[in-house]
DNA sequence: CAGTATCCCAAGCGATACTG
DNA sequence: CAGTATCGCTTGGGATACTG
């Protein structure tokens, strides 16, 4: 049994946005971007390919990869394939592929709540035994949260108060 | 040991739009759609508070909140507090609650490549023991899968190929 | 309190054309 | 192949004022 210190800040008078999801979602939130990293996830490398595969305009496209190269989720290597010229490919860093959990969770809200009477069109396999892969949520202690109800939020170390116009 | 399919198409050729990260994506990927979900998580539902705390045009808030209404993520109680007029909030229906993994995978990536010095601005915990909860990856064997590495990606009966335009 | 209506303005998408 | 540059146009945010 954990102790759980009682609240120094109301959840709701934290501030906004200095919050990891809203963080993530300057990061992530934009059109397009997730979709750019599905294909990445999917192996899917070169400018060409991934503007076809998604069918948006090559200009936003490059926006986009500067974007996450920026952000360190992306990286944009060179190579060459022998006897041919040097291309370059954009490739998932270690911070990006942390952004597997993600993804796989808007999946998992698709498939149920969104696909079609034919299933998922995409599915994700352990690779040693081909179990289907899903999300679950788990606490430290080990126990798995079947239900998200069981779950509390409140405000932990890096929580800040709102900042309120002085008044004046 | 589960047998894998060998895929009829190639991942690259599934029309991109037919995804379920696509249709999650079109359903909470407007701006302020996230964080007006994670306050409502957090117990914020009436109309002000909402706009006070995120800090968004009145207009875009109401926006917000129609769409999230019309797909079902959301719905509008009025309710009456004794001795007080009638009034009504937002809550969340069980399609909306079932979020939840996608907020707390948007978190968990904030907290550990996007936090301050303090640490995580909030934190979530299972109710019953305190500990820290998080999401996993898990697959349907009952494997956890520590990376996310072990994991491969390939079309499901719902894979609509991508459509072209008909050459002439 | 809980929105709606209106306006202005900036961001940003897509199309197209161009470059190494 | 892999982008960059430019442009027109729409979307959509924010501010403000108004209504039940």
């Amino acid at each position: 049994m954990i102790n759980v210190m009682p609240a120094a800040i109301p959840l709701r008078d934290i501030d906004s946005t200095a919050c990891s999801i809203a963080r993530t979602m300057t990061v992530i939130g934009q059109p397009w971007t997730v979709l750019v990293l599905r294909d990445l996830f999917n192996g899917v490398r070169r400018f060409d390919e991934l503007a076809e595969h998604l069918g948006v305009a090559r200009n936003v496209l490059a926006r986009r990869l500067a974007s996450l190269v920026e952000n360190g989720l992306v990286e944009r290597v060179e190579y060459r394939e022998p006897g041919q010229r040097a291309r370059h490919e954009y490739r998932l860093t270690p911070a990006g592929r942390d952004l597997r959990p993600v993804l796989l969770a808007l999946k998992d809200y698709g498939d149920h709540h969104l696909a079609g009477e034919d299933g998922p069109p995409m599915r994700f396999r352990h690779r040693d035994c081909g179990g289907e892969v899903t999300v679950r949520l788990e606490c430290s202690e080990g126990h798995r949260l079947e239900s998200s109800d069981r779950l509390v939020a409140d405000p932990g170390p890096g929580a800040r108060p709102v900042r309120r116009l002085p008044a004046g």
